[in-house]
DNA sequence: TATTATTCCGTAAACGTTTACGTAAATAAA
DNA sequence: TTTATTTACGTAAACGTTTACGGAATAATA
């Protein structure tokens, strides 16, 4: 701890506790003067105002909390970013918390939350069905701001993408560029973004009058290695000429399972992501992604919250939605 | 804040505060049937402790804080994650400073931790001319341990990967494989990340009495965009037959002036770079790397600062150094 | 001059815990 | 039986702020 407190400084200073407290808060009921001595005495016996009393006191944290599944992830390692970017131009702190997509994580987070340790909560939902009850409780106590895996089960501000709109311009991407047998690499399919994804890829499918099979859309698996094993025996089986992969995580898994069955993206393959990896354009051959907005989603969300703090914003169930960018690459030109 | 605290939980229980605070912590002054008694009544009204209340009044604060130059980066993601499973299972919190490589933002939030609330810091040394005098005085007020972005003069636990052997092996990899000119891509050099990795490149050149000569190393500038400028003009003069790039964030504008030079890696130069990006197998060529074991830094830098904690841990200046991994690939292959 | 308003600061209580100290009752030891 | 020990709990102070309330001194107004 800081040796050196309040009282010790208004000591120094021959004032009381309370006449430097106001100081420093620049009240308007302490003389310019007085001002200036306690700020320099402050500086000078390096003077740090115990953030627990102060929290205790005042019952703010200065502290906003983040949830995650993973942070290591191109997309999360993004948003988080952005959070923290605006946390600090307002002095704000941030814990970081991931789920690894287990909802008994999450609740077990949430419940610790509700102790007042944050004045707010930015969520990124797990996979595993969420339990709404406890969510609910939550978000009465405090305010609660979700972004991308979100859940239209759960009332609440969201920040997404256009999912929808997205997956089936990419779809629509694919069959101008050729493709008559689209498969769907299928994950968040719990949450309403991985829905959203879905439906945009079952719509274009039916708009371009093109095979609707159950078949061609592959359900992801518990890990990495089975995932590989799911898609390649997919590829193969299906004989898909193009893939759209709802996640960055199913579609690097494509790449290397062509490469075993010999098949060549993007002649005999085309493969579109959902993607935020900033190398894509480096990849052989480069992929075809779906950009997300992850810093700007990071930014908006925690923006959002601090205009809930502010009591200044008056949508308690707005969802916002910015836009994804398809970026078109090598992976799905189309055959000459 | 949640409603209930330990007050009317106590008044609920015909109990004093006291009690029940003992009773929750399991002290042995409390009866057996107490105890349960209590804990029914904190789980029936949804009691969660305040932190700040405890905090003000154990001096501890159950947080620790990390500070990074970049979040969204594939080394420190990773070693993020690596600290935020230690803390869970210690039930402490994480809290998330990025510096963007400015040691003034890094020294505010230095200043601004001075006041009690973390019990220990994790750092990575943003790349600017740290304050040493800041530094030590916050290392002489709580725990703080150094992971991967180190400054030899800085006393502190350090944990390390083995950067000069690292590099030493890259060049020697890179010379076995054909290179006769071998240019380094130098960044961190303020650090003794960054000398250590430059001095493995010179050590390596000198024992194979190769050229080492200035101009073949190339320091980086203030951004991407210069960077790509830079690298294509250090490339297109020197015209080396092998690089070292000693972070990530160089060595993939590489690719892009050498497309545009037309040069072919490998054949016209081989490349190699200290990094720990997930997909550097599915880059065109595949990159050789150095990799990190960012996730394992993570975990023993956060596992030494709870030794801290509980005074288990006696050597406040040991640095460990944990290996990096040379993955050979495309990029580095010797031509046939 | 008397009254009111303004300026500037101090006193003390409050935030919700934890813990040193005290104590009554029950049990054990002498 | 008397004394010492143990068990189980309560009282109250402390952690370091912030703020409601009050009050003295000065300035403004009647």
């Amino acid at each position: 701890m800081g040796a050196v407190n309040i009282k010790k400084l208004a000591f120094e200073l021959n004032l009381s506790a309370a006449t430097v407290s106001r100081a420093l808060r620049d009240s308007h009921e302490i003389s310019r003067e007085t001002k200036i001595r306690v700020h320099e005495m402050a500086k000078k016996l390096n003077y740090e105002p115990n953030p627990f009393a102060s929290s205790l006191r005042k019952q703010k944290s200065k502290t906003i909390a983040v949830i995650v599944p993973e942070i290591a992830n191109n997309f999360f390692s993004l948003a988080i970013n952005g959070i923290e970017e605006v946390a600090r131009e307002r002095d704000y702190h941030v814990l970081i918390y991931q789920t690894h997509e287990s909802s008994e994580i999450e609740t077990s987070f949430l419940m610790r939350l509700l102790s007042g340790r944050v004045d707010g909560i930015l969520i990124s939902l797990a996979c595993e069905n969420v339990d709404k009850e406890q969510l609910k409780r939550i978000s009465d106590q405090l305010p609660v701001v979700f972004f991308d895996r979100v859940h239209d089960d759960i009332e609440g501000v969201k920040i997404i993408t256009d999912d929808y709109e997205s997956a089936y311009n990419a779809v629509q991407h694919l069959i101008e560029n050729g493709c008559k047998k689209i498969g769907y690499l299928l994950a968040l399919n719990t949450l309403s973004t991985g829905k959203n994804r879905l439906q945009g890829y079952l719509d274009a499918l039916k708009c371009n009058v093109l095979q609707d099979d159950k078949g061609l859309i592959m359900q992801s698996g518990a890990n990495n290695d089975e995932n590989y094993a799911l898609i390649k025996n997919f590829i193969a089986e299906q004989k898909p000429d193009g893939i759209l992969s709802s996640i960055e995580e199913l579609a690097m898994p494509c790449y290397f399972a062509c490469k075993e069955l010999q098949l060549n993206i993007p002649n005999d393959l085309k493969l579109i992501s959902f993607s935020n990896l900033a190398h894509a354009e480096l990849l052989n051959p480069s992929l075809t992604t779906i950009n997300q907005p992850a810093f700007e989603i990071g930014l908006e969300a925690a923006g959002i919250l601090f205009k809930i703090f502010n009591k200044r914003w008056y949508e308690p169930n707005e969802t916002i939605i910015l836009k994804s960018n398809l970026i078109k690459r090598e992976s799905t030109r189309a055959i000459l």
